[in-house]
DNA sequence: ATGGTTGCAAACACTTTGCACATGA
DNA sequence: TCATGTGCAAAGTGTTTGCAACCAT
């Protein structure tokens, strides 16, 4: 644990950000979760823990977080944004339209096509967003 | 046009929908419109060209046509909803994130690998969408 | 010391609903 | 006629900002 925080701080700083405790706990949280977070998500995490941040103080974090490159941004079609930590190379998600489970889906080789939309229409792509709505096993039932 | 016109008045009897002027407006811009609209602009087109229709009118009838599968919404990481006309097949996009242009990026072959993903995962996919974000021609200058 | 951070409150943007009235079939 | 659609107003939900106090460096 000791371990964890530090790294944290040490990645902080490599951000030029200061070491505060609602930055070490929000990153932490957005580190280790499984699944893209939401803003309310976070905070009912830090009220369960008493550990006490307004929400917009959490939104400020996760914006400059985001703006660092630290975190990206994502939508679900739910009307909110969710933030998943790193720029998570090339991995997409499911997510099931009745239960909103949200499972992880690994490379898709998306790039080749990258390539060749680049070149086709002069476009230059800097990422790209694939997610599948369906049901998950359970809810197939 | 009045052609046109009957093929709207088609559509919605089709779709179990009573035909009003508010609706074949609508129906007519999301079906004309070249990209995703969000319910703010169809608002903003109504009233130039002088016809009334509440903004919650506008939004009733896009979440109808919606759950009919007249049109789909989208989202492109600006925080709303944008809506397109039509199951669309598979069809995806690319959002200049400098001027925010949209172009369509037509088929993407990504069914084969939808179908891979099901079987490997049991989930069942029942549509996905893949945006791509970057500069446009103009904004790389 | 001091510039970056935070809490609080309030504004904003977009979406959604209640209810009375209007209208298409 | 009457179920359905609409206008108006207001509430919800999520995001964003102003400003004074606070704190990491």
């Amino acid at each position: 644990m000791t371990q964890q925080r530090h790294d944290c701080k040490t990645e902080l700083k490599d951000h030029n950000l200061k070491v505060t405790p609602a930055r070490l706990v929000v990153f932490e949280i957005l580190e280790k979760s499984p699944k893209p977070v939401d803003i309310a998500s976070v905070a009912d995490y830090l009220n369960k823990h008493q550990i006490k941040a307004d929400q917009a103080t959490i939104f400020r974090i996760i914006n400059t977080f985001a703006q660092k490159g630290l975190v990206v941004p994502v939508q679900f079609n739910e009307g909110k944004f969710r933030y998943e930590y790193g720029p998570s190379a090339d991995h997409h998600h499911f997510i099931c339209e009745k239960c909103g489970m949200i499972e992880d889906i690994s490379d898709c080789h998306i790039d080749e096509l990258e390539k060749e939309i680049q070149q086709k229409k002069k476009l230059l792509i800097k990422r790209h967003s694939l997610e599948f709505f369906g049901l998950c096993p359970d809810c197939q039932k």
